[in-house]
DNA sequence: CGAAGCCTTGACTACATTCAACAGGCGTGG
DNA sequence: CCACGCCTGTTGAATGTAGTCAAGGCTTCG
């Protein structure tokens, strides 16, 4: 996935508001056509956005501040999480190129959104982009398939967090990675996993530690392997996909 | 909540099918007057609705199952999980009166819905569903918000399966049935609790045991009192909402 | 080269699970 | 009517999985 063009456009021109790099969209001098880059045709959603990028770890919007934009993101890797008051943290998922963000129909956001590398958003004002459901129909049926799958994955999250063990955790991990990978044409044995330990750790219900060695218990079992760059090769995925669902 | 008349009407002409016992409503003979009942006012749905009961412990619908209705429960409460491979069980969540249910946008349902008590639902054709959210924007709206605060419930829940220990998980419980009997105008403090700790259990991802024991435990601290007919007194609220987020 | 950050590993601990026994309620049938 | 079995829930003791605390290795980067 590389909108290349499109985030060095932003940088050129960009300002920084808290950690978001952005650049109002010049309809005409600069008109965004993903298509070239990506799978994803240009749409009726190209009229309201503007588009912006986000430093590594620093935030995109946080829980309960009031949601003025949706973001799609086109590159990159956002993590979605909340947090207890004592500061224990759950991530709800890791958002990439696709992706929507921030579909609260809620006034506030319901949760923080962080760059876990830097990435770039199609950002959309909220009031058009409700107008915009209102009166387009491909629009709003795409939005609800979003929606719906965003439901499908908590739910199996839900299965992950409360019933499997850590094993099982790491495994299905794993076997999403290699999922997504697979549906944006990528290597599904050679995937990229941008997050720390500490990100796994907390979207999987686990400590750092727990992560680290169950990583390398997979990798004893000759299941995996760590290649650099944030690079992870799934060297038995088969045995990784059973041990995705039993210990 | 007592649709008590719709039911002893579906019950008087009712037909059993599985699970489900189900009466093709006639639409001119015995037309329901939810309003009369329940906050509900009548709407567009009405119009493609029939009503139907299912009996305690036996399946609305299963996981996987070709996704032909979509369901309001209107009295009762039904459990909605998903199974691992090896039996192990996640409840989703449990689904009260003014809840919908099975609003998958896609072809298969995505979980089981069993009763825990026996229940009374609204059934809609999907196909006509669909017409009407495309047609109706009042509709569209509800169904919209519906899940919107269907996705909020679920990441709430992440934290609770990923980050609480096993008292927060249980004073999380406690106080959302608190809530949920506030937002229809009963005591918030004298709960119905018809789920047995099995369900409990497999809801809060912890074991029977660990529920059972906690819940002595609460009982012991004086935060609650259990009461005949799945009853349960909250007598601490204040106490119990400040342990559901931290220990 | 040194400092910082991230990851790994080890030893110990603790929370929740497992296994097991038992109590109470309820319906059925002798 | 009581006896019995069944089911649900409670409690106890032992176990185990993952967490906590602590130290050390490795990479990265100034």
């Amino acid at each position: 996935m590389a909108p290349a063009l499109a985030i060095a456009n932003v940088n050129a021109t960009s300002v920084t508001l808290g950690g978001l790099v952005q650049a109002r969209r010049n309809a005409t001098a600069t008109p965004v056509n993903p298509s070239r880059w990506t799978m994803r045709p240009s749409d009726a959603l190209d009229e309201i956005a503007s588009i912006a990028t986000v430093e590594r770890d620093l935030p995109l919007f946080r829980e309960g501040e009031h949601a003025e934009n949706v973001f799609e993101v086109t590159s990159g890797t956002i993590r979605v999480f909340k947090l207890l008051p004592d500061g224990r943290r759950q991530i709800i998922g890791f958002v990439e190129a696709g992706d929507f963000l921030g579909l609260s129909f809620n006034d506030t956001y319901l949760y923080t959104a962080e760059a876990v590398t830097t990435a770039a958003v199609r950002r959309f004002p909220r009031r058009r982009m409700e107008t915009l459901i209102d009166e387009n129909p491909i629009i709003r049926r795409r939005l609800l398939a979003v929606t719906a799958n965003e439901l499908l994955t908590a739910q199996e999250q839900m299965v992950l967090l409360g019933r499997k063990t850590a094993k099982e955790k790491l495994c299905t991990f794993l076997l999403s990675l290699s999922r997504k990978a697979a549906r944006r044409g990528l290597c599904d044995t050679r995937v990229s996993m941008p997050m720390g330990r500490a990100d796994i750790a907390d979207y999987l219900g686990l400590t750092i530690e727990t992560v680290s060695r169950t990583i390398t218990c997979l990798k004893t079992a000759g299941l995996i392997r760590l290649l650099d760059g944030h690079k992870i090769e799934l060297t038995d995925l088969d045995t990784i996909a059973e041990m995705a669902e039993a210990a």
